[in-house]
DNA sequence: ACAAAAGTGTTTTGAATACACCCATGG
DNA sequence: CCATGGGTGTATTCAAAACACTTTTGT
């Protein structure tokens, strides 16, 4: 029972953006595309959507064939569609970005795909559009990130507050008062002191905490902002 | 010069949430499918993404063809692309908002669709997942509105600070403090009082106002919330 | 000792909220 | 003259921002 026409039917890719945070600046991972066109330029990860599959799914396995990770935070954000993005296909490619931690990233990178993380203050020059793949999802991110604790995606399980302040810092490209970031950090319940102290980045050292995650989860929360009653949530 | 194998090509649509405010509610927008499969019921507006075309572009064709209007406010919203959203055929689909005032909107309705504004409160079942759109469209006007001034998209040239109110409430489904709505409104120099009153909706009479345009369009300002300055802007 | 980062206490600022009260007018 | 919605003035609250100061420890 087919009821459309399906001459006027479009390649639909993904792709993903990975943002990793190295606890000094945000990066994002790139790799260098092994097919043509384009071959050996740099490029985001990403894939076409298979007739019997959710973009969603496309994006996720897309994002597991580069980093082996599953069950990672993604997002839908931009489509990018214009008839000539890319020079010699009609390709509509839908953008996701990924927030991993680093630490969990334990694929040999060269391995399958020239992949590298570049900070996101300067990475290489990319394929077609993927240049603005880049930045809308990092205005997306900063948007979200001032709404939702999302970040806390980017630390591994143990971190300092001085790190979060710094991949705040690095997500929005300014200075925060770390004695204020801390304090309200520390009122949100979001975050729980451990015993342990990380010397490695100061003399007197900073205590370890981790994601109080019923919290995390259960309040879709405003976080560093302040936010009106009527503010819809999640 | 193909370099892709085709054979995954998928059929992309757009859908429209096309909104509009008759000076009490918020309304949406929908047409009586005139085409299989679903002939007869509620539905979006939408159309296929054509070969040569965004789907930027496709959208605001199916939007003019509807409703006669060009250079309106649209967004692009959430993409759709369940394998089985549509039961018979592989159609993905990009979602975009409008914002429409519906003064403008002096198509005969019935003429080529049978089409017709609803309360969003209340609409007809829709095909497929359009309720789900619209839902989603919903939350991303609410998001938006709270940053951005948006909501004037849907308001005539000459309006009262009331109707506002009525208008912001309706997207919230909430109740302002009309006194202190009315003074964050003129703080904000986004709107010129007018001479004349509106003397329909009340005794006294509310003064008309219009937009301040250049304050509109060239600040991309905090509007009803409190936002830091780091906030990130656009 | 002292530099340097971590963290606490306290004050100031300003937007959001609350609400008393005046204004204009049609019935 | 009074009910009703439009609008101003003023007080309160509470988070953000500012910043003085203490704490810890490697060199």
């Amino acid at each position: 029972m087919e009821y459309y026409r399906e001459d006027s039917a479009i390649l639909l890719a993904v792709d993903c953006i990975i943002f990793g945070f190295n606890g000094e600046s945000l990066q994002v991972l790139l790799i260098k595309r092994d097919f043509e066109p384009e071959r050996n330029k740099w490029s985001l990860m990403g894939g076409f959507v298979q007739p019997d599959e959710s973009p969603e799914l496309a994006a996720s396995r897309v994002l597991k064939k580069l980093t082996g990770l599953e069950n990672v935070y993604m997002e839908q954000c931009s489509v990018f569609g214009d008839p000539k993005r890319e020079p010699n296909s009609r390709v509509v490619s839908i953008c996701y970005f990924a927030l991993i931690d680093t630490q969990k990233y334990t694929h040999i990178l060269s391995e399958e795909y020239e992949a590298n993380w570049f900070p996101l203050q300067n990475y290489p020059t990319l394929i077609f559009d993927h240049d603005q793949m880049i930045a809308s999802a990092q205005h997306r991110l900063r948007i979200k990130a001032a709404l939702y604790p999302i970040l806390f995606e980017l630390l591994p399980e143990k971190f300092t507050i001085p790190q979060i302040a710094a991949l705040y810092e690095g997500v929005y490209n300014i200075e925060f008062d770390k004695r204020n970031f801390s304090r309200k950090l520390l009122s949100s319940d979001l975050i729980i002191k451990l015993e342990e102290k990380d010397k490695e980045n100061s003399k007197k050292g900073a205590f370890y905490f981790k994601l109080n995650t019923a919290i995390y989860k259960e309040k879709i929360m405003s976080f560093l902002r302040y936010l009106p009653s009527w503010f819809p949530e999640n």
